[in-house]
DNA sequence: TGAATCACTTGCAACATGCAAGCGAAATGC
DNA sequence: GCATTTCGCTTGCATGTTGCAAGTGATTCA
């Protein structure tokens, strides 16, 4: 019953592994959204930004829930609602999203602006276990906030002084 | 021309911008591929072991070409082959895929035995700068060589002196 | 008590994937 | 120098996955 015997055995290699959890558009969107912008509930992922269709959306948590990367319980302040929420297992993906992340922000056009990302870089074991302590204390509040994407660079100044918080 | 505008524009964040890119069950096993096991023709990669289908090793080769991960070049010794190179693009993937070796062969049944991993969690920089160093001299000799499947771990105490080479 | 909101589920069309077979060009064997 | 093999693909087709819109039962709010 645990472990879905009979999927896809394709190979030893860890990478192979891991992408038979997560090798899709949408999962490593959710554990993003509950690693560092705190979301637990199934509203939050719907309306994160990125237009998860909410059948997708239920399956890709099933599957995390299925592989141990998220648990669920019961929401207090709403009987309706339920709070997804990292395991372990799940939280320890931080240093692969962080390096995704400063990645993609040197090599892709994103809304990342380059001085957060610079300091992320230098700070790498801060980050990490800032985010772990987030996880474990069950603190919500996001360490990095939404980012737009930078349609056009012309004259666009503003948003920038969202910085680490 | 560069960038292939109007496909699927999502949101800026960093982590999605690069699940466009290799977000599917093959990509980064290609970029694995060529970046630890020193793959470089498309017989290579068809026979890695991982099963791929010609048309999507194919698609995903191209895709990757087109996302700058990779370039092509002919191969001076043997006119029908063709040599897929790295860019620094795609040799910066170390970090994630080093990351992602090692939540894999912590949290999930792999076929990586846990003193190379061990050694390479202790010596991330020394891993990276090899990796790097084989990418840009050519030196097409594997840093790592494919992991069997652990099927069973009863009684079979066989296979396992598959140690770093 | 009725409307709104929660986490989903269902139906269906469009797209992506997996599999086997085939194709032109270059290399190899005889 | 000609047949065979090997190279990197492409094609056709069945199946699986995704995206979209609408709907459902349970809970909460007004």
């Amino acid at each position: 019953m645990a472990g879905k015997e009979g999927k896809t055995p394709r190979s030893g290699c860890p990478v192979s592994v891991s992408l038979e959890i997560f090798g899709d558009r949408w999962s490593l969107l959710i554990v993003r959204d509950m690693m560092v912008r705190g979301y637990r509930t199934f509203r939050e992922f719907q309306n994160a930004g990125e237009g998860i269709a909410t059948n997708i959306l239920a399956d890709r948590l099933r599957k995390l829930g299925e592989a141990g990367i998220l648990t669920t319980e019961p929401a207090e302040e709403d009987g309706r609602s339920i709070h997804y929420r990292l395991t372990e297992k799940g939280i320890a993906l931080a240093p692969v999203l962080l390096e995704l992340l400063i990645w993609a922000a040197h090599h892709e056009e994103t809304g990342a602006p380059c001085a957060v990302i610079e300091q992320m870089e230098q700070n790498r074991a801060a980050v990490l276990s800032e985010t772990y302590r987030r996880w474990k204390e069950r603190d919500p509040r996001p360490i990095l906030p939404p980012f737009q994407r930078q349609d056009k660079p012309t004259t666009e100044k503003s948003r920038k002084g969202n910085d680490t918080r």
